[in-house]
DNA sequence: AATGAATGAGGGTTCATTCAT
DNA sequence: TATGAATGAACCCTCATTCAT
């Protein structure tokens, strides 16, 4: 009766669009069965628990973005650039599933235990991760060391992580001009520069 | 009947506590209540609903800021200074009760029909208020004009509220230094000015 | 801050009314005090018990119905005339106050332990008299024998008590000319007398 | 998922039992379901509300009595059998299930919104098909015509419908018996034929 | 006499989860 | 694999009643 063939694949995608739309704790088991076609006894055959769900969409969020952002950062030759890539990828693999994302950065706190553990140990690898392409940058000088690079980091991450509330993908503004413009900000700052 | 004592003083303080903490709904009324040291009943008293609680927190935060920020802006002789005073007063506003603004950015969805209307149209009105200082420093030419200041705008909204999930007011950084940061950062970048 | 001079005279007028409208389970004692212009502590300060006013207007019903009816019987002087001066007073002493005794036909069986008894038992003595009626116009000849009187005199309450339920104050009908088709409908019948 | 066994069938006839002796708005989901022999839980996994069991129970009450009126009626040659027929139906229909019909009677204005308006929409019907008898008889000279026939019809009503508070099943009157008797009142008068 | 804050036992309802089929 | 009936704990909220003032 569902298409595919078994395992509940959407599954994911079901769950991070109703969890970003009404929240992990608003949202009921039979709202997501019936949303995935499938009875809620069926839900249960493939998740233990509700926070399953919720385990799997934070860590496929955190395994795109720790990804893409890797690969990207590698293969920049300099620092600045370095900068640049991890901004872009960053923005642009966020805005290309903004429910999972979302999810993963509002709903992140209904986990416990050691589903808790487990991805906010990730998220802090990954929050590591920026933190040292932005030491790395100033170690190279594209970025000013009077500035504590944890403090930069966080900061560059407020203005990657939270824009997905604001950006409308039926807009204007495309991902990556998005992203172009918060590596201007972020680099050069918004006043001019004479 | 007027404010004076009694009338459940301290819930917003408590329940804003509570709801940053596990979430909206993830709180219960009794555990606001035994927080509070009056029993349920007590609690349905003073407010109607469980939500009218939150209302009240969204109303407070947002007047805090509102007035906060619009009295430091007023105050300002000159555009670039209206930028800085308008992130100094803002992060130094949110970080005084971090509990209070983080439940007002986190849970504000909770809120339904007038309520969330009423909140939604009061919050409109105050990234309105950072857009308009965004032109008039372009118009003053303290900020480049080759940026869309609605998007410049939401990305210092970005910069100066989701600060509250990190910030540490028992770390070393003081809410005046991050604010300092931040300006700095929003104004002249990252990288170094040559 | 009320009218009159104390006591809260007004109670069971104001409770029959809304006990009649919404029923005595539905009716707060918030509404009721609302409803009589005073604070919900003043209500307590004039009933021990929600309970106690619902059995004040059954008492007041019963003591109306029973001292009209009584006394329009007995200044009859034939047995068909006792009959219909029964009906006549029942009838119109029901519908001079329509939510007061619908509030004890409908509402009585909310009462409990001794208040239901002792209501129970001033109904039973109506009926008894009613019953009383019957016999004696069967005895003096103006009622055929051959009918059970205990049936027939409850099948003249039916008539009599359920009216309220549909008669119209503001209709063509007056509670007189109602009265006199009962009567006819009870001694004569809807049949034509040929 | 239709019919068949299970899906609590025996909840109209249980609900109607507790409503008739405690009243809808006295009787408690949690009683219903002990009654019933089911959890709590499980008397809502088949009634989306409390009141929606008493919807149930009285559009049963009103589609068995309307049925088995019309049906009598339909099958009576002659305008006077067509009244004694409805009376005999009516009265043993409603007998024959006391707390079904006496729970339509007297809670139906515990129904909100769309409940009550289809079943007072039901029960007007019905009336208008007592009307209906009524004046058929009239023009058929069966019943007087110098009563008014909707008075005649509700007074009808009243000797039918109200029987449901006082007849005792185990008593000596049978249901047959009385409905006799209803008739001979309704139709020739308390007061002897000469 | 009058108030109104405070109580706490319940009431209707929801929902994650289980389990026999 | 899939179902959906069944569960029961917990939730939000109501309300009759009490009591210090």
């Amino acid at each position: 009766m569902t298409s595919g063939r078994g395992s509940l694949e959407r599954a994911s995608v079901v769950g991070a669009r109703l969890f970003a739309a009404k929240g992990y704790a608003a949202t009921t088991t039979r709202e997501l069965s019936s949303a995935l076609g499938v009875t809620n006894g069926t839900f249960y055959h493939y998740f233990a628990t509700k926070e399953e769900l919720l385990l799997r969409i934070c860590n496929e969020s955190l395994s795109r973005i720790t990804e893409a952002v890797s690969a990207a950062v590698a293969a920049a030759p300099t620092a600045r650039e370095r900068v640049e890539a991890l901004i872009r990828s960053h923005v642009e693999t966020m805005l290309a599933d903004q429910s999972l994302h979302k999810t993963m950065l509002t709903e992140l706190r209904s986990l416990t235990g050691d589903h808790l553990a487990a991805v906010t140990a990730r998220r802090d690898a990954y929050d590591r991760l920026v933190r040292e392409v932005v030491e790395d940058a100033q170690a190279g000088g594209a970025v000013r060391s009077d500035l504590d690079p944890r403090t930069l980091s966080l900061l560059l991450l407020n203005l990657l992580n939270w824009t997905i509330f604001w950006f409308d993908p039926a807009g204007a503004l495309s991902p990556a001009e998005l992203a172009e413009t918060i590596a201007t900000l972020f680099l050069d700052g918004a006043a001019p520069r004479t």
